[in-house]
DNA sequence: TCGTTAGTTCGACGATCATCGTACTACGAA
DNA sequence: TTCGTAGTACGATGATCGTCGAACTAACGA
């Protein structure tokens, strides 16, 4: 098995200006929202987006580098999580008030 | 007197991804933390910022056209107001956690 | 071992953005 | 009316960003 986490800001190094431009991206924002709908993580290619595999890729670098996402390696897939609880943490009710916009 | 209000969206207007990208960004999110300290409204020019008149200027018109403030004219002051209660209603929770953050 | 599959990394390119100085407008006071 | 003050509008410029294709890496299965 072995699955690996891919490195990521701890909780206290998270910047809130890196949150919002993070989730202030349309693609970025597709992909948190499908995270938030699957509590278990998803694995980056299942989701639908406009863009190619290597856009993906730097999207989900930027939500990762910012603390919004938790990436680990399940074989040759990587699953990704969104980082609810410390985000919750930081900034009570900012995700809740992201999701809940309707889009 | 006759104070006039500068051109801003509607309620439902608002785009999400507009206002998190106008607060992510440094000087913009300072302005809205200023704001936020003073429900009366506060002069553009009294706010310290770490730019000239011309990007402040930049900045409360993103912060404007993104529907996160609101701008009137008095004399030959500008008055601007956070739309607490616009942003609460379409997007519950995320300005009070953008707040809390600890800068 | 050899493909196949999932995903990253590396330039490159065009678009957007933050910043500035300068010129301009609007208001109030003398 | 003239002057000073507050702020905007207009380019220009350098930096950042989103996008892509191509090359690369790692894991699984035949």
């Amino acid at each position: 098995m072995a699955t690996k986490v891919l490195p990521q800001p701890e909780r206290d190094e998270i910047r809130v200006e890196a949150v919002l431009q993070a989730l202030g991206e349309p693609v970025r924002l597709t992909i948190v929202r499908a995270l938030a709908d699957n509590p278990a993580g998803v694995c980056c290619g299942e989701i639908e987006l406009p863009v190619t595999a290597s856009t993906r890729a730097h999207h989900l670098k930027t939500l990762r580098e910012a603390g919004v996402i938790s990436t680990h390696t399940d074989g040759t897939r990587r699953v990704s999580l969104l980082r609810r609880d410390d985000l919750e943490g930081l900034y009570p009710g900012l995700l809740t008030g992201v999701l809940s916009a309707k889009q």
